[in-house]
This record gives structure tokens, C-alpha cells and sequence, in this order.
DNA sequence: GAGAGGCGCCAC
DNA sequence: AAACGTGGCGCCTCTC
């Protein structure tokens, strides 16, 4: 089925792509002129090392932090917290972000694609300690979406004539997971109710209706709620949040407020580790965890967070796994001739023709929901059009 | 020229 | 950068 996938590949709009990249190489032109300008001497924008070098030293602005191997940082997170203190602090972010789309996306993509057009990646399944798939040669599953940027990044892969790309993506799908093996019945009535619970966290921290949320306000939301529950500390998310420390432990504190159960079953999970030395999936997959015994206290609460992120995000790669098997088969599917073409982690992409692609859509949402039963619904949500950004 | 490690950053 | 986790890839720097 994998092999299937790749050997079909997905359509590129090889204009839009060409037209995007005469844009963002007029924006690289531009900034990078503008940081040598403002740096007073010539400096290669792409050396971490060289730019550290002139803003640190040559014009003395106060590092926000060190790299894990002692360096001082100059990446966005730290390079933010000096925006306002010198121009050319905006300068090197949007040069970066453009150079980002340039040199990993715009230039090589197009030279991959073979001669009908068409872009082959490879689906690993080896590659993950959790049991994802992982996608290489290009890397498919991390293609810009954030952002207008994104939109039209996402519109630069299309159906092929005559086709639609059917996306299918699962709704919250590891909070559902969550809720599923914690039996926390504030997450289950949570989603007994139907709620969205990103769209919620948006509401609260943007402080407005639940309904007025953007996809990228709604993105933000997800950092949090996938952070806290996977343990980010107050330091971080005081900073995600743009609040102080003692705020952000207010915030944590009333998080985990009405999630007692959740809480016990992390307990439960990590004790059942410790006497194992390995977490379990869904289907039984298994992690190793030996640093669950280190005696570096760091390594050892990194190893307590890994045990659960892997029980939820695996039985989740579980739950995809065994739905794209099902679609594989479906001899509906295969009549309509809708192909699987993507994989990315909670999603699945779909070429067919035209007049299949809405009941494909259906088909697809249906195989995806019913896989597994868990305690709480599993929600697909649907998308259709000749570009993925529609389909999404 | 190849390869490794570090850094940085895109996605889920 | 930080007590979120899971990936892949481009560029730089250093080594051989
Ligand atoms: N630990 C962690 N996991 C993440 C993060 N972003 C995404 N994931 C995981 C958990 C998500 O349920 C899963 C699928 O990502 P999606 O973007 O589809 O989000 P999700 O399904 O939660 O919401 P949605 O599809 O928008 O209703 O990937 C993150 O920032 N941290
Ligand atoms: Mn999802
Ligand atoms: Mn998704």
C-alpha cells in the first residue's frame, strides 16, 4: 500500500510554484541587502555562528539565550525577544522565513518531480519511536501551511487533470486518544458534547468567541493544549502566551483543575512503565525506556514525558495505520479508482475523478470514524478541491 | 568531495 | 532557551 502511494506521488502546479519563487527570491534579494547594510560589514545571513558575531559583539545587543551546545541563539524564539532593540533584528526574521521557503521547498521541489508532473516521496516505517510513518526524499508531511505564505504553498500541490484531491483529516485526534485511555470524564463529556476543545483554548487565550477563532489563532491553541498535556513547564509557556511565570503557573494549575482522572493516569502510566521498562500502543506496539531509571533527573523527566506522549501519539499512528489498510481494500474505492496519494500523521489525501470525489469524501470519513471504537467518537473532518489547500 | 555535528525551522 | 512530544532537511563549519 505504501509502495502504491509512492509510486503514484501527488501533482505539482509547476507555475504557481515558479511564480512563488520570483517573489520570495526578490524578498531574500531585499532583506539580505538590507542586513548587510545594517550590519556594517559583510556577514553570510546563513551562519548562525557569523550572525551571532555582529549582533552580539559588533552591535552589543544581550543574547535571550544559548543553544544547546553553549552557543549564543540566534534563532527566532531569542532573536524576538530583541526585536524593537535594532532594525535589523525584523530584517534577518524575514529574511529567514523567506529563505526557509526558498531553499527547502520552492527550488528543490520542482527539480524532483518526474515527467508527468509529479512529486514521489517515500513513506518510512522504521523511522519513528512512536510509530508514525515518517516521509523522506522529499519530506511531504511538513509542507508549509501557516499563514497566507502557507495557503499558497499548499496550493502549489493540485489533482491531476480531471481529478479532485479529497483530505480527510481526524478532529483533535489526540485528545480523543487522551480521553480514550485516561477516561477522564471531563475530556469524554468533552467530546460526548462534540466539543472543540483548540477552538476553546483559542477563545480563552484570545479572548474572543469561539467562532471567530483564525486557523492560525486555532494553531496556537493546539501548541498549548498538546504542550501541557505532554508537560511544558511555566517558563515556556509564559513566553508562548506573552505572560510572566507566575501567571503561566496560575494557567497550569487551572488547566489540570477539573482533569484530576487525567492526572491519575499519567501516575498510573509512568508506575507501569517503571516495573515494565516500555509503554504500550493501542495495537501493542511497544517503546523501550530505560532512562525511566536514570539517575540525571533531567533525562529521567524527559523520559516520564516521552512514555506518554508515545502511548498517545502511537495508538493514534495505530488508529491511521489501520484505517489507510481499510481504504486500501475498500472495493468501492476502487471502482470509483480514488487513490491514497499522502499520508500526514492524522490525515489522509485522496486523488479521483471528479464525479467520484464526493463520495469518495464520504467513503473516506466513514472508514476513518468507524476503524476503532473508543470511548469517546473518533471525528473526521472533509475536504475537497483541485489544490490541497482547498482539500484541507 | 564526502560525512558528521550543530543550528535552525517546517509540519503533525 | 524553557519540564511538550514525533519527525526531515538545508546550510554552515570542521575534518579528512
Ligand atoms: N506534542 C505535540 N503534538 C502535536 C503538535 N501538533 C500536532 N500534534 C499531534 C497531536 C495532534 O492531535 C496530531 C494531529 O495534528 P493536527 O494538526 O491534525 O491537530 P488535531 O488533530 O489535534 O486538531 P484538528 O485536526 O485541527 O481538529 O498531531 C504539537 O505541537 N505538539
Ligand atoms: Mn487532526
Ligand atoms: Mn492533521
Amino acid at each position: 500500500m505504501l509502495a502504491d502511494m509512492e509510486r503514484r506521488g501527488v501533482c505539482i502546479d509547476f507555475a504557481a510554484f515558479k511564480s512563488f519563487l520570483a517573489e520570495v527570491s526578490a524578498l531574500i534579494e531585499l532583506h539580505g541587502a538590507r542586513v548587510q547594510e545594517l550590519a556594517g560589514s559583510p556577514v553570510n545571513v546563513r551562519s548562525s555562528q557569523q550572525l551571532a558575531e555582529v549582533l552580539f559583539k559588533k552591535l552589543g545587543l544581550k543574547p535571550a539565550g544559548k543553544t544547546p551546545g553553549g552557543a549564543l541563539s540566534t534563532g527566532s524564539e531569542a532573536l524576538e525577544r530583541l526585536s524593537g532593540q535594532h532594525p535589523i533584528i525584523e530584517e534577518i526574521l524575514a529574511f529567514r522565513v523567506a529563505e526557509k521557503l526558498r531553499s527547502t521547498y520552492l527550488e528543490p521541489m520542482p527539480r524532483l518531480a518526474d515527467a508527468e508532473g509529479r512529486l514521489h516521496t517515500r513513506f518510512n516505517q522504521l523511522a519513528t519511536a512512536t510509530g508514525r510513518l515518517s516521509s523522506s526524499g522529499p519530506n511531504l508531511q511538513n509542507i508549509p501551511i501557516r499563514g497566507p505564505q502557507g495557503a499558497r504553498m499548499r496550493a502549489c500541490f493540485i489533482a491531476a487533470p480531471g481529478k479532485l484531491l479529497v483530505g480527510a483529516d481526524y478532529s483533535q485526534v489526540e485528545l480523543r486518544v487522551l480521553a480514550h485511555f485516561s477516561r477522564d470524564p471531563a475530556l469524554i463529556d468533552a467530546f460526548q458534547r462534540d466539543q472543540d476543545i483548540h477552538s476553546r483554548t483559542a477563545a480563552l487565550l484570545f479572548d474572543k468567541d469561539a467562532s471567530r477563532i483564525t486557523p492560525d489563532e486555532r494553531r496556537g491553541a493546539k501548541t498549548i493544549n498538546f504542550g501541557l498535556i505532554y508537560g511544558m513547564g511555566p517558563q515556556k509557556l509564559a513566553r508562548e502566551l506573552g505572560i510572566s511565570v507566575n501567571q503561566a503557573k496560575k494557567f497550569i494549575a487551572r488547566y489540570f483543575e477539573k482533569l484530576g482522572v487525567l492526572k491519575a493516569f499519567y501516575e498510573t502510566l509512568i508506575e507501569d512503565a517503571l516495573l515494565r521498562g516500555f509503554v504500550t500502543t493501542l495495537a501493542g506496539r511497544r517503546r523501550l525506556l530505560p532512562e525511566l531509571h536514570s539517575r540525571n533527573q533531567q533525562a529521567q523527566a524527559q523520559a516520564r514525558r516521552q512514555a506518554v506522549n508515545t502511548v498517545i501519539q502511537g495508538s493514534a499512528a495505530d488508529i491511521i495505520k489501520l484505517a489507510m489498510l481499510r481504504v486500501h481494500a475498500d472495493q468501492r474505492l476502487a471502482e470509483l479508482d480514488a487513490r491514497l496519494i499522502l499520508q500526514v500523521h492524522d490525515e489522509l489525501l485522496l486523488e479521483a475523478p471528479e464525479a467520484a470525489a464526493n463520495e469518495a469524501a464520504q467513503i473516506l470519513r466513514r472508514l476513518m470514524q468507524e476503524v476503532t471504537t473508543l470511548l469517546v467518537p473518533l471525528k473526521v473532518d472533509l475536504g475537497t478541491g483541485r489544490t490541497w489547500a482547498e482539500a484541507h
